[in-house]
DNA sequence: CTAAATTTGACAATTATTGTCAATGTGAAA
DNA sequence: TTTCACATTGACAATAATTGTCAAATTTAG
């Protein structure tokens, strides 16, 4: 599930099989074309908001494209730490701890 | 497991259990007392190279607070994310799959 | 009270991130 | 090759975020 592959790489997979060209794509987000170029590689952060309004042009689920880009940010915080796996499983636990904590 | 404890709250703990002083503790860290004080309490980053010297200086397990630093770092990536709890699965999902694939 | 410890806020200096743009590179068509 | 659309790259200034420093204010312990 989704584990070989970067929220960029996923983005531009879904505009290529919409033949979609940057350049129009960039121009419904109003943004340079440049910038989506280098989003999709990974050079240029993406934000919350793009990538929710690429699953709206591209007409994806959203929440997976979400996860994709909540697990990049985590991924990066982790990386070539010896210790990341650990770090998620004490996140997990910190994040039950929170829901259990917060009364509906 | 750490829970419910932020890395700031248990340096401030271990900092306390010692009777050390802000001060004295800068000191040591080079850096300034109004820094560590805001380090402890959140409202400042902290480093991997500052938890480390705190762990030396404390005399207190280093992978336990570096889980905790890393921990933290994540919790921030997907504070009020619905999606925080998938995304920490698929991240480990990732993390594994990278173990796997690098061969040793 | 007083003295040490800690917190707070303001500020400039540094560093990171951002958008913009032009030049360059790539590939397909003919 | 020439042309054309698409995509990538790098440089640059503008903006924003982070940092260290300091002094004043507040809290805490005697």
């Amino acid at each position: 599930m989704s584990t070989e592959t970067t929220i960029g790489e996923k983005l531009r997979e879904l505009r290529e099989s919409k033949e979609l060209p940057l350049r129009k794509v960039s121009a419904l987000l109003d943004i340079d074309v440049a910038i989506l170029s280098k989003m999709e590689r990974g050079e240029r952060k993406l934000t919350k908001g793009i990538v929710l309004k690429l699953a709206e042009i591209y007409g994806h689920n959203a929440d997976e494209l979400l996860v994709l880009f909540l697990s990049d940010k985590i991924m990066y915080e982790i990386q070539d730490e010896d210790l990341g796996e650990k770090a998620l499983k004490v996140a997990e636990q910190r994040v039950k701890y929170l829901k259990a904590s917060k009364k509906k």
